[in-house]
DNA sequence: TCTTAAAGGGTTTTT
DNA sequence: CCCTTTAAGA
């Protein structure tokens, strides 16, 4: 068969391959989901039920979008097209007695996971300051992507010294574990744990799914885990026509477990792998594409792939230099303003992309400034609020009334007179019977160590919950509208005028609505858990809106798999991007990691890329100088500096195009004496060396030399770089042996050991 | 027991 | 700088 006129022919050999594993690597921009959806297509055309077939994707926004894609494609089309950790808790459900669950167990997120790891250190008797539960939960979610069980930990840490953090973990995990199943609950790690199991402890149950999903295809395979891994190779075992595609140069989540491996390893783990390479773009401009290959290029531990494309030059990639963070978003959204103004773009056509959260503050602050409509994958996300997570408590407790997390949020929400004392006494009561938390509440009364009042105040509160149970048939809609009438959820608020009093009965609301639009679409399947089951497993990106013509705020991680016409990078300076955890350990795969998530960034580009870097970049309160990132120098960019409430630097600024340097990075001096090329640097350096206080400086830093900083101590010196007025100087303190780099005029760093 | 105030501590990326 | 957690007072 010939390959359609829309199909290239490596992507009409992906979809027409007939049976067999079949490795998919595809260069950003090749047309991936496209290759996906027609396969499913043609493997229903071939004869195939399509109920066998089993899609995976990353996020909620891709599973959707590919079964709208499929559902045009393929008439009644029954797929199963879904995220990990969806599967999972579907499968979960289906067979939670087999992992020790029932069916209504709760998904706890990653909140609820620091609060249960608080009360595991509490029980433990483990002082919580020292020990973060956040850092401890980290760990341990950590280990669990890894396969490593509570017993494989323990004797791991009984063989090898281990540090106090370890010590800790060790002794919180099994703990924790108990806390987990004694409450019917699962954290996102276990998700996909519990399916491990499944296929380890029932061989039927195996077997029985992977003749039912004959034909699974995994989409971003690069960022699959060791227990994803097992889940889908577990699936394909009898049925092995197993379709993964994803490209090792977008593999980001190596800090969350994520194993490169999978993907490179994946010819030898199975037999008789086809391999298809998709290497043709027809997303972003050469020029783009041409600045991320050379970036990539600098990656050594990576199989050499071409990029190549069609699509004509366009314009220049522009790295843009600004004085400072504000600077820097004004003119972002000066620009933006601009040119829809103009006419020339829509706003949706604009992408921002930062390292962390944290820069994004500042950008919305200058949009909203010039007016300009933006929409935020953000952190601190919807279902973090306060208010929505008490009302999904509530739902949670009705639901499981295991669920001791949901229990303890929202028993003294809002205040009904159950104090610590209190809760310490019927927590105890509880545990020395081995009942849930509920159970315990509702027999208060033989409680004889409680006060009257507290009796009847706990008394109230499980009478409430009673009442609020739902029965089968209810609509979530209604039950939540219960729940938020008869708690007088919103009695504080609905009077004060308050800004915040407003926002919060505006969130309740939205939840509600949010509930019963879930009817409305789930129908006659909405019920209380699934509702839950959504909420829980929403991400970020999931709420972007792509038809909200806004601009779209994002971090680089949650670029991943999108595109837009015109893309800004901003940040990129040493520490940032790379990050600086990424350049602690000094481990090559870690800034490697870095690299490639630049690059993902990049490739998000159809027509414009810019990348911008500030001089003086503010955190924490305070600002600090910056040192701009090794990755600048790797590739082709066109820089403009860009000082706009300085006439002097106006003047001044010239654009120049900086070639990047092949040679390998011993050369250090060499690229950056190309970058100094540049004009308008030296005259900004003059600029904030007035700006900061900066001592005259000792000139004189060699490789060697002893060194003292007012916060970190005592140090010596073990790298130079920069030029002139750029110099950077590299030291390593004693304290904690910690390496920071410096820009030598601008720091308060004093040579010791000479008079 | 609840409200309010102060201090301290921590910051990558996320299903 | 912002948030959370903890401490003191009503």
């Amino acid at each position: 068969m010939k390959p359609p006129t829309d199909l290239t022919d490596a992507q009409w050999q992906a979809v027409s391959h007939a049976a067999g594993p079949l490795l998919v690597l595809a260069g950003p921009g090749s047309g991936k989901t496209r290759v996906i959806t027609r396969r499913i297509q043609a493997l229903v055309e071939r004869g195939v039920d399509s109920r066998q077939i089993l899609a995976i994707t990353f996020t909620n926004k891709a599973a959707d979008e590919m079964a709208a894609r499929v559902d045009q494609l393929v008439p009644d089309n029954r797929s199963w097209i879904s995220t990990f950790h969806r599967f999972c808790a579907r499968m979960i459900r289906r067979h939670a007695e087999a992992v020790g669950l029932t069916p209504s167990f709760s998904i706890l997120d990653t909140s609820d996971q620091h609060t249960l790891m608080r009360q595991t250190l509490r029980e433990l008797d483990i002082d919580p300051v020292h020990f973060p539960p956040s850092r401890i939960a980290a760990r341990v979610s950590r280990l669990k992507n890894d396969l490593l069980g509570p017993e494989a930990v323990q004797q791991q840490y009984e063989r090898s010294v281990g540090d106090h953090i370890q010590a800790v973990v060790a002794q919180a995990y099994p703990v924790y574990q108990q806390l987990l199943q004694r409450s019917n609950s699962v954290d996102f790690d276990d998700l996909l744990l519990h399916v491990v199991a499944l296929w380890q402890t029932c061989p039927e149950l195996r077997s029985q799914y992977d003749e039912r999903f004959r034909h699974i295809l995994v989409d971003e395979y690069q960022d699959t885990n060791r227990a994803q891994y097992e889940i889908i190779s577990g699936l394909s075992v009898d049925y092995p026509d197993l379709c993964v595609t994803g490209d090792p140069d977008q593999s980001i989540y190596g800090w969350r477990g994520a194993r490169i491996e999978n993907i490179l390893r994946f010819e030898r783990e199975f037999s008789d792998v086809t391999t298809v390479r998709l290497e043709q773009n027809f997303r972003s401009t050469a020029r783009i594409l041409r600045a991320a290959d050379q970036l990539i290029s600098h990656n050594t531990l990576r199989k050499p792939k071409a990029l190549r494309t069609d699509n004509p030059d366009g314009q220049r990639v522009e790295l843009r230099v600004f004085a400072d963070g504000q600077q820097e978003s004004d003119a972002l959204a000066r620009m933006i303003d601009q040119r829809v103004r103009s006419g020339d773009r829509k706003y949706s056509d604009f992408a921002v992309f930062y390292r962390v959260n944290a820069l994004s503050r500042q950008l919305e602050l200058a949009l909203s400034r010039h007016g300009v409509p933006y929409q935020v994958a953000a952190g601190t996300a919807f279902y973090d609020r306060a208010e929505v997570k008490d009302l999904l408590a509530y739902l949670r407790l009705v639901n499981n009334p295991a669920d001791e997390v949901a229990f303890l949020r929202i028993v003294n929400t809002p205040p009904r007179g159950i104090g610590k004392t209190t809760l310490g006494r019927l927590i105890r009561w509880a545990r020395s019977r081995s009942m849930t938390l509920l159970d315990a509440a509702r027999q208060a009364r033989d409680l004889s160590v409680l006060r009257p009042r507290a009796v009847a105040a706990v008394r109230r509160f499980t009478d409430l919950i009673d009442e609020l149970t739902p029965k089968p048939s209810d609509a979530v809609g209604d039950v939540l509208a219960r729940i938020i009438d008869q708690t007088d959820y919103l009695l504080g608020w609905m009077d004060s005028s308050t800004e915040q009093g407003q926002q919060r009965v505006g969130n309740v609301n939205e939840l509600l609505t949010a509930a019963r639009q879930f009817d409305r679409s789930e129908g006659e399947t909405a019920s209380v858990e699934a509702f839950l089951e959504t909420c829980s497993l929403v991400s970020d990106v999931d709420q972007l809106d792509s038809s909200s013509g806004t601009v779209t705020l994002m971090t680089l991680h949650a670029a991943k798999g999108l595109e837009f016409p015109v893309v800004f990078i901003v940040g990129l300076e040493h520490n940032l991007i790379p990050h600086e955890r990424s350049l602690r350990e000094n481990q090559l795969s870690e800034l490697e990691e870095e690299r490639r998530l630049l690059f993902v960034g990049m490739t998000r580009a159809q027509q414009e890329l810019c990348l911008t870097q500030s001089m003086l970049r503010e955190s924490r309160g305070r600002g600090l100088h910056t040192i701009p990132s090794d990755f600048l120098v790797e590739m082709t960019l066109q820089r403009m500096d860009d000082f706009d409430d300085d006439p002097v630097a106006d003047l001044e600024t010239m654009s120049t195009v900086v070639e990047p340097n092949s040679v390998r990075r011993s050369c250090r001096p060499q690229e950056q004496a190309q970058m100094r090329i540049v004009r308008g640097t030296d005259l900004l350096d003059a600029r904030l060396e007035t700006v900061s206080a900066s001592v005259e400086l000792p000139q004189g830093f060699a490789v060697g030399s002893q060194v003292r900083h007012p916060q970190y101590g005592r140090g010596t010196v073990v790298s130079l770089g920069g030029m002139s007025k750029r110099r950077t100087v590299t030291v390593e303190f004693e304290r904690d042996a910690r390496t920071e780099t410096f820009v030598a005029a601008l720091c308060p760093l004093q040579p010791i050991g000479r008079r």
